[in-house]
DNA sequence: TATTGTTATACTCTATAACTATA
DNA sequence: TATAGTTATAGAGTATAACAATA
């Protein structure tokens, strides 16, 4: 598409982190329409096929969206029969997978391990192994 | 925030990348708001700062943001005397910076260049020059 | 009083389709 | 016919304020 020497702002970590972002998500993105999920939607199918009595606050912590956000996004998720709440006490409510949504999460898993597989090949040798710390470093 | 062993998602790539992304564009579009500029509209005063007779196309192939995206842009920074358009030919109009949007584009650069210090200072020595190299080959 | 879940709302970024005018 | 600019519109993510019900 654009050439880099045409780019003056290719020369930036913070640009090319962007740049890079955004070309990873587009591809995850389009990967996922296979299982007609967002990325958000098949991170929380993820996030609580691994834990027990996941509440909508814990989920948008553990992700960084904000609680109100996640009212839509879990709507969407229980009206394809992907998830379900049930009550844990009257105020607390958990999230939890039903039966159709555990076989979709495991398809996300397949898909989000190949895209991760895929990301990773791209990464010339030498700088492979550097780049998840230094985005930990970025972002923790 | 939230804590990397709470969080399932963290050894991914991926993610990482993401989240950093988020974290690297939230404090940049908090230190633009000293001069009152979107990420987007700074990109646009740094990126003209150094070329002539750019039109709009040339400038949303180059930040590849689509053509129809530049209009709002454009007429913002145009709306506050940033830019202003100067015909070319009957089809095409140059973009350039006024007076005001060259002091505005140079306050940009500032802001820009300590960011991408500051950015750069946050990664750990041995991984700081993978970094960039890692990320352009996921991006082209 | 603090927390959980919710509604309403708005802003930003991104995206497609379709139109006008000019090269 | 292809390109430059534009309009209208929609989807997705993110954000704040305010409220009800419960711990």
């Amino acid at each position: 598409m654009s050439e880099p020497e045409d780019d003056p702002l290719a020369g930036s970590t913070g640009y090319a982190l962007r740049r890079a972002a955004m070309a990873m998500l587009g591809d995850l993105a389009e990967r996922l329409t296979a299982i007609d999920c967002r990325i958000s939607e098949a991170s929380v199918l993820l996030l609580i096929a691994e834990r027990k009595d996941v509440t909508a606050t814990r989920i948008a912590h553990a992700l960084e969206i904000k609680r109100t956000n996640m009212v839509p996004l879990l709507n969407r998720l229980e009206s394809r029969g992907l998830v379900k709440k049930v009550p844990i006490d009257g105020k607390s409510q958990a999230v939890v997978l039903t039966p159709k949504g555990r076989r979709r999460g495991a398809r996300a898993l397949t898909i989000t391990q190949q895209f991760e597989e895929d990301l990773i090949a791209r990464i010339p040798r030498e700088h492979r192994k550097h780049l998840l710390p230094a985005l930990r470093a970025l972002w923790l």
